[in-house]
DNA sequence: AGCATGATGTCCT
DNA sequence: GGACATCATGCTG
């Protein structure tokens, strides 16, 4: 299963029952989308993990289960993609089997092929502004709420993960989740991981 | 049916 | 550092 030298990753890669270990799995990893008959591939640089069974942080915690969440309790490997704050679509890809609400928040990639369409969607000219945050990835690869709930282990999928045929080595560094302050103690889980010095990070 | 609230980004000072 | 845009969602009643 090859698009243009990626591997696509099989579904059993998502359904580990560690979502911090599938957080820091994906590092490195590809997202390619085909989107409106527009191709754009990017390399994942920043990940935060979050776990509707015991995480406050999480949508689906605990075990809650709405229109918005359900995607999260399907089997891994598919898309939750959500609105934030009215404007921002996030992307994010859920992980376990059946019934265990986890998922991978997708904060930060580097932009590889097709920048000139993500320059075209995200409407700026510098290439380190593109991709660098959460709401701005999915924009920049053409991802909105209109694809909640894709299948991401499909061969000629608009989206898929994948890894590259030559692997790349790097380092992670850890810290705790940006932006979840309502979690309380939940805040303070060191579950967002990111390659280290990589310049398309989203804070420092 | 009404209301409060964001897993953010951009612009302003 | 701070204001604020903007709306689907979830909760209350």
């Amino acid at each position: 299963m090859t698009i243009k030298g990626v591997n696509i990753l099989p579904k059993e890669f998502f359904l580990k029952d560690d979502v911090t270990e599938i957080a820091q799995h994906l590092l490195g990893k590809i997202i390619v989308t085909q989107i409106n008959d527009e191709y754009t591939t990017a390399r994942i640089v920043e990940t935060e993990a979050y776990d509707g069974t015991i995480d406050k942080a999480c949508h689906a915690f605990p075990n809650k289960i709405t229109r918005r969440t359900e995607v999260m309790f399907s089997e891994g490997g598919r898309s939750y993609v959500y609105l934030c704050y009215g404007i921002h679509h996030l992307f994010n890809i859920v992980t376990q089997v059946e019934g265990i609400p986890k998922a991978v928040l997708i904060r930060a990639v580097e932009p590889l092929e097709g920048k000139d369409i993500m320059k075209k969607r995200r409407k700026v000219n510098t290439d380190l502004q593109l991709t660098n945050g959460p709401g701005k990835a999915a924009q920049a690869l053409g991802i909105s709420t209109l694809h909640n709930d894709v299948i991401l282990y499909q061969k000629n999928g608009i989206i898929s993960i994948g890894c590259e045929m030559n692997n790349v080595n790097f380092e992670i560094n850890v810290s705790t989740r940006i932006g979840v302050d309502y979690a309380g103690e939940d805040a303070k889980l060191p579950w967002r991981f990111y390659i280290k010095n990589n310049a398309y990070i989203s804070k420092k």
